[in-house]
RNA sequence: UCCCCUGUAGCUCAGCUGGUAGAGCGGGUGACUGUUAAUCACUAGGUCGGCAGUUCAAGUCUGUCCGGGGGAGCCA
């Protein structure tokens, strides 16, 4: 396999020439020589490839030589007399695979705006940003994986289409094979007996459920995938398809949960540092000062631990600074979240047993009878970044809790199963990958940090 | 879905109380003994988001639709 660019900036000059290959990112020309920058994707930096008008002339060539042309370069690298690079390539022959005329590349080698960007979404990987955005996601992915897999968790696969309706955690995108201009239906409404699965099937919105199944039979599974959700909402922080990381432990308390959530964060985050340093330093420097230090601090600190009560003791301290009035009982708004981790602790913050009326019905009720075993953590800038709780495993107390709200005990047959059947005490919990990256990088806007960002009215590429 | 802001050249924006448009960057041309946000000179780009209205006159005011941004809710 040819030498990235990536390496070859680390190499020492050559004693034979060698090919290059990559596209222009910027150009500079005088009388004599010409240099351009050669990326391929693997690296922030670019190669510079100097030519000597004197040696080698091919004017109908440098001509083109424009911002985002493909080429195949010949030459020897050679220690470069220039400040900001080790070495360079003097080009001995330059053959354009692609050319990309200047009057009309939308990339232009100055700083664009991510909102315009998002409209040239197929050429944004392009840029410096979105470049790193690229490769911090690929190899945050990888930590996730390598986490679990280092500790034993096995990856599920849990199903993209759902038939069961019984997720409850937002609207759902419907999944259909039927004609919409001819709906079969039955008094009235549609037959969904005559839809591909025979019901009324939608995309998941959650892996939870089907993950505890595999938690009761392999301990500690974890899932990581496509997640849908068709909720109207219009933030920098949500998205209609996202990536979801679900892992879910048997014999595990909420303490277990919230240990693994913490180690969890800080592994990536430790991962992402070590691997991704130059990216991170277009972060620190251009998007988000001073967000390395930060990081370092969180991975070598310990996330505090409040329950909500006392976190609403905390805030109801503070009543005035708020719109709206912290009150046992009421979700922690935006602002409240803001303030815990901006203000009161400056770092992450995991926050546990809610009230059980603001939280699913599958959460484990405490002795008080109010609170359940959920955890959030909330971090600065974002907010909630994970979601999970020890799960309700008494047969008993979980069919009450359906009951109570007034949901199909039917539809939840296999749920209950896991607990009639060699039920154990078990948590979990669910981190949206792209707010991991925004928390990561300091990208103000979700849509920037997932190549193909699907939002309310926007399916584009 | 609600509140606020916004839509002018390829990009980022300026355009005061209404009098038919400007900058920087980018592009093109030329100059320049190695540049690295190169530099310098010249130059070409605009149905001022769409539609309707007020007015002698609308980029500027009003209504409406569409797009973008920020905040809220929902959540991850």
């Amino acid at each position: 396999m040819r030498p990235l660019i990536k390496e070859i900036l680390l190499m020492k000059p050559d004693t034979e020439p060698r090919t290059v290959y990559g596209w222009v990112r910027t150009k500079r020309d005088s009388k004599n020589v010409c240099f351009f920058e050669l990326s391929d994707g693997s690296c922030l930096k670019n190669l510079q490839v100097i030519v000597d008008k004197e040696k080698y002339n091919p004017e109908s060539i440098l001509a083109k030589l424009t911002t985002g042309a493909g080429l195949e370069v010949d030459g020897m690298l050679v220690e470069s007399p220039g400040q900001n690079q080790a070495v360079e390539l003097q080009a001995s022959e330059i053959k354009i695979l692609g050319e990309a005329p200047a009057e009309t590349y939308p990339l232009q080698k100055k700083r664009h705006s991510f909102e315009f960007l998002r409209e040239i979404a197929h050429l944004r990987p392009r840029t410096n940003a979105l470049g790193a955005v690229t490769r911090v996601r690929s190899a945050a992915s990888f930590a996730v994986h390598r986490f679990f897999q280092e500790r034993g968790y096995y990856y599920v696969h849990t199903p993209i289409i759902s038939a069961s309706d019984c997720e409850g955690a937002g609207e759902m995108f419907q999944v259909t094979t039927m004609d919409m201009n001819e709906v079969p239906k039955v008094d009235g409404k549609v037959d969904y007996s005559k839809d591909f699965f025979g019901k009324s099937s939608s995309l998941t919105v959650s892996g939870q459920l089907e993950a505890e199944i595999y938690a009761l039979s392999h301990s500690n599974v974890y899932t990581f995938g496509p997640t849908f959700r068709a909720e109207n909402s219009n933030t920098a922080r949500h998205l209609a398809e996202f990536w979801m990381i679900e892992p879910e432990m048997a014999f595990c308390t909420l303490e277990g949960n919230m240990d693994a959530a913490e180690e969890f964060i800080k592994y990536v985050i430790k991962y992402v540092l070590d691997n991704c340093a130059e990216d991170m330093e277009l972060f620190n420097k251009f998007i988000e000062k001073g967000i390395v230090d930060s990081l370092k601090s969180v991975v070598n600190s310990k996330f505090y631990r409040v329950t909500y009560t006392e976190a609403m003791k905390e805030l109801e301290k503070n009543a005035d600074k708020f719109e709206f009035k912290p009150s046992w009982g009421v979700d922690l708004q935006s602002e409240h979240e803001k303030y815990l981790t901006e203000q009161v602790f400056n770092g992450p913050v995991i926050v546990t047993d809610y009230p059980k009326d603001i939280k699913a019905f599958y959460m484990k009720m405490n002795e008080d009878g109010k609170t359940v075993r959920a955890m959030d953590v909330l971090v600065p800038r974002l907010g909630e970044i994970i979601g999970g709780s020890q799960r309700e495993d008494s047969l008993e107390k979980l069919t009450a809790r359906i009951e109570d709200m007034d949901l199909e005990k039917e539809d939840y047959w296999w749920y209950l199963d896991l607990r009639r059947y060699g039920s154990v005490p078990h948590s979990g919990f669910g981190l949206g990958f792209e707010r991991l990256i925004q928390y990561m990088t300091g990208m103000q806007n979700i849509r920037d940090v997932i190549p193909f960002p699907r939002t309310v009215h926007n399916a584009e590429f």
